[in-house]
DNA sequence: GGACATCGAACTGCATGCAATTCGGGCGCT
DNA sequence: AGCGCCCGAATTGCATGCAGTTCGATGTCC
């Protein structure tokens, strides 16, 4: 039986929505890497709008934290910190224990057949780039939000599964998907046998490895912003003899 | 020891950003009920902005859940569905606990002071309107996701306990808010003990208690739309014979 | 009395314009 | 060369204006 009556939970058609989506899509593969600027005018030409809708979008997906806001700058994809990222990663273990909790032994047949028919599609993009396999592995986290039925739940796991592809790019060594893509494919095996425990320790077990995998060590210094690399080191400083830093390795 | 190296986490002082604290507050203390409309031209004037600057601040708060927005219309604020409720206290037991796991033994004795500050308050609202206490209570948890110094955590706990909020005044009889305040006083107190399992088991608990006092059973009705009302109805219309419904209590 | 059509007011969706701020390259100085 | 300053171009912050849609009161017919 289903885990609860349908419903749609599509964004809206919105000129800001398809912008969020797009700029959304470019961020998790990577077409725009951490730290892109992404001008308003930029923005508003490449969709064939204004600079208000652009700007409205920004401010979207700044709420999601897939985007950096500052008054006056120009605004640029988010660079979480290495704490941030694993404070995403903690997050997102909790939001997605209560999802499989929540579809454990509930799911369709139909439902099932979805989730292996993204497995497979994740299996047939082995040979393809980094970046796609990342999506399809994110979205197959999303998809099984979307079956809880719960709009709210599949908003935050959306966000911070995002937000965890975010940092992936940002962080991960070249890794290999093959073994989370087994991994998928045992929790759904655990879903459909309705095993709620099994599957909760799966799901943890799941993204606290992919965690592991990408978040390595602290070693930020690629992409990081010089002022935040010194930042543990100013608190050395006193503060009536500033010192003033030469400007090298300013990320344009 | 404390738990974090601290880290200010400030919204930005925009007129977007004021506009949004100021609409949020309005709508915990109920200031402003479920349902309530918010044209942009009003608020633009209550606020001394633009239009503009209006619907940008509307945009954000329907990215929080506080507020509906549908294309063309006046954005009202958001009635959530029982279910919907539900949800949200479901996820939000799992973020607190995380919050809560966290914190457990790491607080410093100034924190223990404020929480413990923050309590007295509560006490001392007491004699005050219902609004002031659920702000209150409120206030408690997000002073708690605070102390973990983790944005992304401060940010989730605030969204999902804002619009538990929004539900207390949907779907809350006249409640007494004394025990959930004796029920604060034992979570800082087993968090300054250090006790992991005991504080998740409180915090769990306790949001558990208040979510079934709240959420008493799925009695909507009231402030709810009509057409939400008979949704589980609608499937026994055959579809080329619609029933024009007499236009009663269309909320205004 | 109650359902329906109609029309003006109200409101939203969006683009554009102007002032203020930031950015970045060139110049002069050491 | 290296460092600081300055100024024009680029960019944001925000208000306003216009077109299209919705809302709701009124009048009309049954």
């Amino acid at each position: 039986m289903p885990a609860r009556a349908s419903s749609k939970t599509s964004e809206a058609s919105d000129k800001v929505s398809v912008i969020c989506r797009a700029l959304r899509r470019a961020i998790i593969e990577q077409a725009l890497e951490p730290g892109a600027k992404l001008p308003e005018d930029a923005l508003g030409e490449r969709f064939g709008v204004s600079r208000t809708i652009a700007r409205h979008a920004l401010g979207q997906l700044a709420a999601e934290g897939l985007v950096e806001l500052r008054r006056n700058r120009i605004a640029v994809v988010a660079t979480p910190s290495w704490q941030e990222a694993r404070d995403a990663f903690d997050i997102r273990i909790e939001l997605e224990r209560l999802v499989v909790r929540q579809l454990a032994g509930k799911l369709t047949r139909a439902q099932i057949a979805e989730l292996n028919a993204h497995v497979d599609a994740e299996d047939r993009a082995r040979g393809g780039t980094d970046a796609v396999s990342i999506r399809l592995a994110t979205e197959f986290h999303i998809l099984l939000a979307h079956m809880t039925n719960s709009p709210i739940l599949v908003r935050y796991v959306s966000e911070v599964a995002y937000r965890c592809c975010l940092t992936l790019s940002l962080y991960s060594r070249p890794h290999s998907t093959e073994c989370a893509i087994n991994e998928h494919r045992a929790i759904i095996a655990a879903l459909a046998k309705g095993d709620e425990a099994k599957v909760m320790e799966l799901m943890h077990h799941h993204l606290d490895s992919v965690a592991n995998r990408a978040l390595v060590a602290p070693t930020p210094q690629r992409g990081r912003d010089l002022l935040d690399i010194l930042a543990p080191y100013a608190d050395e400083v006193t503060s009536d003899r500033v010192v003033k830093l030469p400007k090298i390795a300013r990320r344009g």
